[in-house]
DNA sequence: CGTATCATTGACGTCGGTCAATTCGTGTGG
DNA sequence: CCACACGAATTGACCGACGTCAATGATACG
């Protein structure tokens, strides 16, 4: 992960799509290079964000949509009292914004776990850029409905797996999303930017159980965790512990 | 609900797309209706299913979508042991079978509630029909991105609020999704061919335990079940207990 | 170095699960 | 119309996975 000297909240680098990061994991990926100024030309510019900090915040107006370039960040929701939901950590090349009705309140909110930079889009035009490049409307929908697969998928951890068993399935999924990112295979080391408490609030537990949890995890000598990094030392036994299919990371 | 006689697994009444019950809150809600032909041509029949039929089952591969034109459906997951996850409640209008990846085996299974017609869509050539009606892509993203704010919303439920709250939420999610549907207000009852096992599926708990909480809000005044129909008493306090934001009905 | 955040651990409590018996309801066949 | 059957609903007694509360360590950062 990239260390960024001062994270600046506005920013606007100009940065040519043709170098685009993750155009490869992104809606971009539609496009063949000889269209790439289409986007080239919609989007408006970039913008980064320190750790810690909401792009926006559920009921909020928002009048633009991003496309992750650098950075990890969590979706999420809260209740009233301040019981927390996290619904989905987004990585980079995800598409963060869109919903069933563009021009209502944010339904989520969404916060950066690291230093952040995305790409800016105009909310109020990508319908209309959608309609005139049905290749990226059609981008959307894998793009979205893979969102639908992770949320179902999630919710059957919550609704029915025990705490083992969602933890080291959080765990691979999070391990099998990072390494897709990256071409020459890393090892079996990411880095883990999230709390307990995160970890927690994404599996329906108490950062407590969390710990407990992950107590066991080590004790069973199926990862390590460390200063902020996570080595998955057998990941097949992972898998078993876990219930994960074997080919349920192919749709990550 | 209306019943069927004999429900025959495979039928071909041709029923044309204009007279479309759905319409309105279908994936075809996008086409004006001079253009209603191109759907019309590619829809290749319908077909209807007795209740508690699979449309098709996680793991097969498949060739068809649908349109739910009417009955009850859900969405489930099953884990190798038999644990079941209830992950959609599926109405009429509702888009059933579109996966991120349209070639793979089904990441999930389908079952029917009650008799069910659907309306037909060749799997192989929908994306096609998407690339050429623009409208239709939009119009999908739209509906996907409702079932990942339905998805969001019930992981949060699952995670974070009490057995309580859930079904509060959950019935009340139902009583107001199923109204949209009718033009005309219809008192505060709707049908609801649901077991007290699929609504402890659906929320992560037992049927034992849903039984004694609907006892609990039974107790309140708030609801009445009776002949696989519910009664909203009072869905204020009901929106009350459930926690629910006067606004978040608007999205389903 | 001081302070804040996160991780870790123990003691104890509870919400929801498990097991099992009984009742209810609806549909079936005689 | 009644007897029966089968799935679903209901209830009670008991249990256990995970939550709560609170104290102690470990790290990091200015």
């Amino acid at each position: 992960m990239l260390k960024r000297a001062i994270p600046v909240s506005t920013m606007s680098v100009v940065n040519p799509c043709a170098a685009c990061p993750v155009r490869e994991w992104a809606i971009c990926q539609a496009l063949p290079d000889e269209d790439l100024d289409v986007v080239q030309k919609f989007r408006s510019r970039e913008r980064t964000f320190p750790a810690g900090t909401d792009l926006f915040l559920e009921g909020e107006s928002w009048n633009e949509l991003y496309t992750v370039l650098e950075g990890w960040l969590y979706m999420y929701k809260l209740l009233e009292d301040g019981r927390r939901q996290i619904t989905k950590i987004v990585l980079p090349g995800d598409f963060v914004g869109f919903q069933p009705d563009l021009d209502a309140p944010m339904d989520h909110s969404i916060q950066t776990l690291t230093a952040t930079r995305v790409c800016v889009f105009p909310r109020n035009q990508v319908l209309t850029l959608f309609k005139e490049h049905p290749e990226l409307a059609i981008r959307l929908s894998t793009m979205i409905s893979r969102d639908v697969a992770m949320a179902h998928e999630r919710l059957t951890s919550v609704g029915r797996r025990s705490a083992l068993e969602r933890v080291a399935y959080f765990l691979l999924e999070l391990f099998y999303r990072v390494r897709l990112r990256h071409p020459e295979p890393v090892g079996s080391t990411i880095s883990l930017p999230l709390t307990q408490e995160h970890i927690g609030d994404a599996l329906g537990l108490t950062s407590v159980h969390v710990n407990r949890t992950l107590r066991e995890l080590r004790k069973q000598d199926l990862i390590k965790i460390a200063k902020r990094t996570l080595h998955v030392l057998d990941p097949d036994r992972l898998a078993d512990v876990a219930g994960f299919e074997e080919d349920a990371f192919e749709r990550l």
